[in-house]
DNA sequence: TCCTTATCCATACGTTGTACGATTATGTAC
DNA sequence: GTACATAATCGTACAACGTATGGATAAGGA
C-alpha cells in the first residue's frame, strides 16, 4: 500500500467504478487537448486517478480503446433533414456540410475516424439516411442512389482528410504553392505555371470553405446530369 | 566487438555504405511485406545488417522514415497524359484512374501518404499536371480548374481510403451491409431500408472498380455542366 | 603527417503496451 | 449466515520501442 491514499481490490458498493464510457470520455478529453499522441495507457489512467491496469478490464487493448473513440465521434454526428421543403440538392449539401462539420470537430481523430469507418459502419450507414433521401428525391434508381452517396462520401473524406492534415500542420498553402510553383522549370507543367500566373497570389488565397462548396456544386450538377440522361 | 564479424567505425573504401536510398527502400519493403506496424528503427536496421543507431545519420528520426516513403510513393506516380486525341473527360478519367492505381501499390502506406500530402506538395503539384490540362482543355476558368481538380483530387483520396482500409481488415461489405440493414427498425432509415430491399442482395455486390468509375462519371459530368453553363 | 569529417557500433535511458498474479469486495446458492 | 464464483482494482515486471551520448575506425583534404 504505498499508493497515495488508494486501496487494492473492488470497489466498495457506493464508490464510483470505472466503465468504458468514462475511459472513452476521458480519452475524448486528452486527445482533444494535446493530440492523439499524448493518450497512453498510463496518462489516461491517471487522468481517471486510477491504475493503467484497470483500464483492460473494460476495454481490451489501446486498439480498442482509438476504435471506441472513432466510435463515439460517428455516434455524435447527426446529419440534419429538412425534408421535402428545400430542393433534393439543398437537402443533400445541407447533410454534407453537417457530416464535414462533425468530423472537424476532433481534428486530431480525423485520421483514426476515417481510416476506421469500416469499424463503424453500423452507425455510419444509418447516419447517412439523409443522403439516400435527398438522391430518392432527385430521382435516381436504387443502384444510382448507393453509387452517388458514396461518391459523395469520398469526396467528404478526401476534403476532410485534406482538411486535417493541413490544420495540424499550420500549414500555409497559397504563398508556398505560388513559390514553388515559379520556381518550377515551366515545361514541367506548362498549363499549372500559366494559371498559376494568370491567377496571381490574390486568386490563389485558398479557403476551405469555398472549396467545399465548389465540390459539392460539382457533385451535385454530375448527379442532376444522371437524372436529366432518362 | 561482441558482434558476429562485424566491425565498428566507418567502412573502408571498397565496401558498401549505407545510403537514405537504400534505408527507404528497405523500409517500403518492409512494410508492403508485414505492415506499417511491422516497422521498428530496430527491425530496419536489422534487416539492412546495421547497427539501429547507424540510421540517424541519414534520416533523422522515424517520422523522417515515414515521410521520405510517402515521398517515394509519390516520387514513383505517373501519370499518363494521352494528350489531345482524346476528349477532355477521357483524358481526365484516365490521369485520375493512374492516380488511383498508384496509391493502390502500396496499400499499407496509403494513410500516410495521404494524410501526408502537404509535406510532399512539391511533388503533387507537378505529378497533377494532367488533371490541369485536360480540365484547360475542357475551357474552365483558371480558379475553376483548381477548384475542379481539388474536387477530383478529394474524392479519390477518400475513395482510396477507403479502398486501403477495407482491405486491410478483409472485409466484405455486400453482406454484411445487407444483414446489417435488414436488422434495423425500418424506421430509422427508411429509404436506405427500401433500397436495399429493391436491389436484394446481388444487386449489392459491391465492386470498388465500378464505384470508382461511377465516381468518375458523375465528377467529369458536373465539370461539364460548369463549362455549359457560360 | 595531421586533422577534420564521415560513418558505424555499443551502451544506456526513459516510455510504451500489457501479461501475470495478488488483493479486496459483490452477489448468489445453499 | 457461510461458501464461493465473479468482478474490479492494484502492483510488479518485462520486452520492445525511439533515440541521446560517446567511442571506434577510416577517408580525404591541408
Amino acid at each position: 500500500m504505498v499508493n497515495g491514499g488508494k486501496r487494492s481490490g473492488r470497489p466498495r458498493a457506493g464508490e464510483e467504478r470505472l466503465s468504458r464510457d468514462a475511459i472513452l470520455t476521458a480519452a475524448l478529453g486528452i486527445v482533444d487537448d494535446e493530440g492523439i499522441d499524448a493518450l497512453t495507457m498510463r496518462r489516461l489512467a491517471a487522468t481517471l486517478k486510477v491504475n493503467p491496469m484497470s483500464l483492460y478490464h473494460h476495454l481490451p487493448n489501446k486498439a480498442a480503446v482509438l476504435a471506441g473513440l472513432a466510435e463515439l465521434v460517428f455516434a455524435g454526428l447527426e446529419l440534419p433533414d429538412p425534408g421535402d421543403s428545400v430542393p433534393w440538392d439543398e437537402q443533400l449539401k445541407q447533410a454534407a456540410r453537417a457530416y464535414r462539420d462533425g468530423l472537424r470537430q476532433h481534428p486530431n481523430l480525423a485520421l483514426q475516424v476515417l481510416s476506421d469507418t469500416a469499424a463503424v459502419s453500423d452507425v455510419v450507414v444509418v447516419t447517412m439516411e439523409p443522403f439516400y433521401r435527398a438522391l430518392d428525391r432527385a430521382g435516381l434508381a436504387p443502384r444510382e442512389i448507393f453509387e452517388a452517396a458514396n461518391t459523395l462520401i469520398d469526396f467528404i473524406h478526401g476534403f476532410s482528410l485534406g482538411e486535417a492534415s493541413v490544420r495540424a500542420e499550420t500549414f500555409e498553402l497559397a504563398p508556398d504553392l505560388l513559390t514553388r510553383v515559379r520556381a518550377l522549370p515551366a515545361h514541367k507543367a506548362p498549363t499549372l505555371t500559366r494559371i498559376v500566373n494568370d491567377l496571381g497570389a490574390d486568386g490563389l488565397a485558398y479557403d476551405f470553405d469555398s472549396g467545399f462548396e465548389s465540390g459539392l456544386s460539382t457533385l451535385t450538377a454530375g448527379i442532376a446530369a444522371t437524372v436529366r440522361r432518362r
